[in-house]
DNA sequence: TATGAATGAGGCTTCATTCAT
DNA sequence: CATGAATGAAGCCTCATTCAT
């Protein structure tokens, strides 16, 4: 477990923005008020124009203040962009499996947990790209971005080696490599589907993760007749 | 070639920068060496300081020659790089699998070819990064990386369906989808590997790779048996 | 007393900063209070980082009160400053010769005063380099620097020119040129001590400074036999 | 002798302005213009308007040019000014006493010393005033006035130890603390002089200067008869 | 009185690009 | 072809000051 916090029992997956990160905390509700402004204006303009093509002077035009209160709240461009993340990040590292999570079948676990992700995928899908990109141009939010990976990684690593000692899942794998790439798998499925405009249905998608991944365990047995 | 799934019959995977895309081409001897001195520079700076940070003057100076015949063979920043780029995708492209090529297997070409991929990934580390970060900042590499992956995954959705065909791989999934499934999930690995710095040796990820590859088609018969 | 250069009966020297120019006086004990936090603060503060680059921010969070308190208080940074001087001009203009002044011997008394003035400035010395600072950027406390200058400088021309009318001091000198370049003399020496960190002992220092002026002025019969 | 570069035999002063900190030199005539251009520029600017009011813009306009041609050659304000001083410090440091030296008379030599060092003093009353403020907000030019002062205040602790030694001067006095003492009060009347605009002529502050320099190390017999 | 948020003019700085030699 | 100086639009950021609560 490389993330900073410790999951908790419920199967939480760690916060990944450090607080400390994101400016000043108003002490008045009218600050709270220009504050939030400026947030949600920075996601506005970041989705819009990319981050490093983006410029205060819009964030601030679209929150209806003066250039001067952003620096009231943040430091700086980086800084928004951290309670961009920070405020969007509940959305992102809990993609709600438990309404599937009830079922025995792991291969319906599975199948839930990728329908899941690549809802919440989509969901936040210029984020996603969003956060591509800056991770590309600065090491803060690249760490930020890993430390989000490497919670699925985390997770989905636990499952397989779970599965395993049931005597479900292939042990000719090591369970975290064969986590990161399955993991990236699917990442790179909901990359393709929700940010190049991959054609076809969500289920198909779905389907076609799902079956490679348990394919992939030995969980299920691929259809092979001739 | 420009087109960009068109791939010749001797199994070629097709050029991705456009030519007309990276300035001009020089007359004489002297020409030729600024020239090829600025790609080199340009490659050395931007793999140092990334595309967004770099600057030209930088490159110039790298190169030993004056800014102002930076401009004399190329119009910009994007031209440098995409002769940069146009220099290396041979490299990138063909990551020659030939030697092993030979072996009847399906398992061992797949193998062969995850190698392959993985070891022209690493040569090419810092570059491949950089079209990451590049492609997240300009649409026309964006598109050239793209065109890149495509390549990969047209050439492996051949690979995939004729396996079906032949009744040797599960035909429950759609050869593009598993294709740019599994694609994802080697590059992912490399990209880990490479540039996040997974540890390991390369040799297990080779392996994982390949299993959960062939597992995932059902080429293989993963070892379930408690 | 606004005037520069009036000197009242009992020999003390004039105010030198006008009360007009420093700020509201307070109503309430709230108000006392907070006024003398934000003079204390401002001290520190500009000791601290210089009249120049220090910030009101730092002075009124340095007082532990927000930024519009001080405001309610000072119209902006210079007056601040002069309340500070205000505060601290006594100490620096009364430096307290008194104990040593019953003396009768000339030699004595300047020797005192030199002292006197040695270790006043020591006692201010960040101040004294505080109203150098801002001297050199702001007329009005150029002028006020000049007007406790020339207090100095008035207070021992007379003196100057008494032990000339008394036949103990060279006529041969102004006694205003005189009292000028020899406060300056001090003064200098006091900075060098002071500010710049001259070595030696403050001993040391005012046995210079008392040779020399009474050696200038005739007081005294230099030791030139070879 | 704290300065950095010895002094030589000719009894010249040493360079103050490190050279490697006043920007880049140019390889064109054309560059050498406008970089001369632009440290004229800075040298009225900052006469004019003062060191922390002037603006990089009106530098540039001054110059005729525009504000990147600046920082073609400058990496900001504190550098050009270093490179007015430079261009101003052979002046100011060589006030050329040549003319009087040739007098065997230790009072005339002096005389002449002082009336080279207020000439000069004068020549370049508002550069001088611009360091002393610049001095009061910048460690670096602070150093640099430092150096400047001590290498006149080492050229007369020598002189007056050769006086002493040949049982001309006041053996009572260290002559270091003496020179720095007495070079002080002559640069406060030079300031006071040239700056403050003290009346008077020149020669009465020269001859008052001399008078008390020369009785203070006991050169002169002051007149003291009732 | 005290608070703390809002304001915005104005300075600084960068660097891709042009151009005269 | 090479050179290197000139250009200036465009962002960033600061902080004294105002103002509503």
């Amino acid at each position: 477990m490389t993330s900073e916090k410790a999951e908790n029992d419920s199967g939480e997956l760690p916060d990944i923005v450090d607080p400390g990160m994101v400016g000043v905390q108003p002490q008045t509700q009218r600050g709270q008020r220009t504050r939030a402004a400026l947030i949600a204006a920075a996601r506005h303009v970041f989705e819009r124009d990319g981050y490093v093509d983006s410029r205060l002077v819009d964030i601030a035009a679209e929150a209806g203040c003066a250039i001067g209160s952003f620096y009231t709240w943040f430091d700086g461009k980086d800084e928004v962009l951290a309670a961009v993340l920070l405020e969007a990040q509940h959305e992102m590292l809990h993609p709600g499996t438990g309404r599937f999570a009830q079922s025995e079948d792991p291969v319906e676990i599975i199948r839930a947990a990728n329908r899941a992700y690549l809802d919440a995928y989509g969901r936040n899908a210029r984020l996603n790209a969003l956060l591509d990109q800056v991770a590309a141009v600065d090491e803060r939010f690249r760490r930020m971005r890993r430390t989000r990976a490497d919670a699925f990684v985390e997770r989905n690593a636990r499952a397989i080696r779970d599965l395993q000692e049931r005597g479900l899942a292939d042990r000719g794998v090591d369970p975290y490599l064969a986590s990161l790439a399955l993991s990236g798998m699917v990442s790179r499925l909901a990359q393709s589907f929700h940010i190049f405009g991959l054609g076809g249905s969500v289920e198909d998608v779905v389907d076609t993760a799902t079956r490679l991944w348990t394919n992939a365990l030995g969980l299920t047995t691929p259809d092979v007749t001739p």
